[in-house]
Parts: structure tokens; sequence; C-alpha cells
DNA sequence: AAGCTTCGTGTACTTTCTACACTAAGTGAG
DNA sequence: CTCACTTAGTGTAGAAAGTACACGAAGCTT
């Protein structure tokens, strides 16, 4: 089966920058290629679109196939047109955009072993070695999660349902690579209204236990 | 000459939102459609992405061929893909922005004459006509256009080189769809030093002239 | 019980935002 | 030529938001 058009087409791709926090680092999921272009070097997670299916669909089906993620939270990011991008031919990849929390993942991206993996964002060697123009996606991604971590609540995707202030500082600290005033950053996150204080605490070690709250959808 | 592939591929696809103020209003540019489907509908001028051109220019050529806009600024929107969209068949669209004065365009508007028109953004009643998901991708473009306001420069984009502060005021006003204080305008304004105090005013009508002033480019 | 580590809290100062009203400069009418 | 009309241009006081900063509390370990 082939299919014909008068004029020639351009494929169309989804790529997915997927982040999390892991190690105090903020980490992206990369994919190692088997084959031709760029063959073994490190790639985002990506597949072509299917016909009937939407964009959206389409990066979550693929977040799921390639990084066995799901139910995360996912956002158009950008899409990147060039004509020389693919050395296969012209194609066009739609970017999107998600953000998990480590524990609930850790286990697939363990079991995927060698061709799925999570990288440090920071890691500038191995970002200039991606293939394609996804560095250049990537470096886009981190600037919109850098941008949208002050004035949304998108931080509280990259944690589980149950956290501590402390550990939602320590997001803000890792994405925006700057110490943050332990004081102001609780008046600040309080004064929003978007966490509930739970009855629960959680010790971590030989000090002080901390409470946990979790995050009201509005 | 015919194409053929082993997978399906949708077309893809630019549409445009240009912007103006103008009549003190904001205006966006529209398309009759001379032909089905949506025939004597109102639509974004856009067209194909040729294989061999890149997105931003596929939209800088629609923009001048379509329009007559040239030199103008352009963004990229978002991008469409609802299976359904398009009831020819699956169309992928990326859709840009633009922002011109109406001054520099104005000739060109008029001269198309009844095949492409400035309408306003405000006209409900036109805008839940449009062609295909075209209300939609306005819609998002306008929200998009009210955010950048506040936090970028975009606004100077809509005036010609010279104007008055009080015009860029009325460009605030329009977008915002509300009264803006003139001395804290003109004070947030200046304090970006963004902007240039020309030796000139304009006198318009039986009243004080205002000084005019040109947008500085970092 | 003493020491270690993280948790949790308040206040003073600075900067930014908001509300608000009158004089200045030109045109046109009488 | 002066008076009326219209838009241009300007400052200040109070409110709100943001920033800098230090120490006792609570649990664990030895």
């Amino acid at each position: 089966m082939s299919y014909t058009y008068k004029y020639p087409r351009p494929a169309v791709t989804v790529d997915l920058v997927i982040f999390t926090i892991a190690e105090n680092d903020l980490k992206v999921l990369l994919i190692r290629r088997a084959s031709e272009p760029f063959k073994d070097h490190w790639a985002l997670p990506g597949g072509f679109v299917d016909i009937d299916e939407s964009l959206e669909k389409a990066a979550a089906r693929e977040l799921q196939e390639e990084a066995g993620v799901t139910n995360v939270y996912l956002e158009q990011l950008y899409t990147f047109g060039d004509p020389k991008r693919d050395p296969r031919g012209r194609t066009i990849s739609v970017a999107y955009f998600a953000l998990t929390d480590a524990e609930s993942q850790k286990l697939h991206a363990a079991s995927d072993a060698t061709d799925a993996q999570w990288h440090s964002v920071f890691n500038s060697k191995l970002k200039s070695k991606l293939a394609f123009d996804h560095k250049k996606i990537l470096d886009y991604a981190v600037w919109r999660l850098r941008n949208k971590i002050e004035w949304t609540t998108v931080g509280y995707e990259l944690l589980p349902k149950k956290f501590t202030l402390s550990a939602l500082q320590r997001v803000y600290e890792i994405i925006l690579q700057k110490p943050v005033d332990k004081r102001n950053f609780r008046k600040k996150i309080l004064a929003q209204g978007r966490i509930q204080e739970l009855d629960e605490t959680r010790s971590d070690g030989a000090h002080r236990p901390a409470k946990l709250y979790s995050f009201r959808k509005k």
C-alpha cells in the first residue's frame, strides 16, 4: 500500500522533552538511536504522527511507547520545520514538553536500561552531541520551563502528590539555578493559596520532620 | 508529476493572524474564500508550505502574496492539528502571528477591496462564522497579544516609526479593552528606557501638539 | 544529655504599583 | 484678539509586593 499526492509533502513528527527532578538535578529523558542517521547518538523520544491522530494524542502515545510514561503534564512547545533539520528528507516536528515526578517513573526508565535514560540538562557536552536539532529544542524547552515556573504552577508537576515545602523549593532552585530565600519562598507559595497542608509529616533522616502538603487543582 | 509515500502524510499549511490598530480598534486581516469548503466565509490568510521552504519563510511569503504585507513582526503562534479541522483531509496548520502599523499597509488592503479586508477582532458574530478552526486560532492569537503586550515591547510594532505617547497608550487600551491611567502609563514606558524623544511634535487638531518618540531597538 | 541536621517562623526596608487633578499649548469661533 | 475648547504633559502620597536577614524547634544519633 502507498499514498500518492500531487505535491510533495513533508513528514510530520512529534518530539518530546520530558523533564523530571532527580538527584538534585533537572533531567531530560533521552533515547539512544539504534540506526542512522545519528546512530548511537542521544535523541529526544518522538515519532511520526498517525494520519487520523491529533498532535496531542501522538505526543501522549510516543510518551507511552518510548518512555513508558503516562498521565503527565503535557503541552505543545514549538514547531521546528527547517528544511535541513533531517538529512533523510523534509520533516516537520511539533515539539511537546512534559513534566513528571521522578518517583512514579523511576522503575520504567531503569528497566529500559541502555536505550532510554535520564540525563542532566546541564551537561553541555552531551547536549551538543544530540541528534538532529534536538539541542535547539531542548534549550528552548528549558527556557520555557524557567519562564513558566515563575508565573504558573507547573512546578508541582515535578513532585509527587504529597511533598514538603523544602522539596518544592529545591525544584525552583534546580530549575532557576540559583538559591532561593526560604522564608520569602514559603510566604509566596502559601499566599497563592494553591496548596493544602496535610496532617502528615515526613521524616527523612536525623532531624526534624517536615509537614506534607498537596497541590489543590483549581 | 506526483509524489508517493509508504504511509499517508498530512498536508502542512501556515495560517496568519495579522493584527493592526485602526479606527480605534484592533483589526485582523481576513480573506473571503472563493471556493468550497466554507465558500464565501471569511478566513485567515494562509497556504501550503513548500517542500524546501522553512515555516517562517512560508509565513512571510503568504503574508506577502495574500495580504501584500512585508517586513513586519512575525512569530510562531501554535500548531493546530486536529484530524477533523479540514473537511478535505488531514491538514496540520502552523499558525503565525503578525503585527503591523495601519498606515504602512492601508493602501494595499484597500486596493484588494473585496477579498482581503480588515475586521474588528471584537465582532463576535463575524468570528463565529470563520472558516475551519480559525475562530480558535484567532482567539488564541488575541490572548497571546494581550499577554505579550504586558511584558514585552510588541506594542511598538503596531505603530509607525514616529508616534506619540497618547497613540501608544491607545494601543494598550484597545488591546486590553480597559482604560489606562495616563500618568502611570507614561512613567512606566519612560522608565523602560526603550524610546527616544524626538525634536518634533505632531499637531493633530485644535489643541496642544504632542511630542514624537521613536522606539529604540536593543 | 549533647550534638547534629533540617524545619519553621517575623520584621524592617526597598521597590513597584495605584489613585488622582491641574496647568500648558495650540486651534477656531465670535 | 480673546475666549472657549481640546488634547498634552506633569508629581505625590499611600498600598502592595518583593527582598534581606537569624534563630529556636524537633527529631535522630552517639
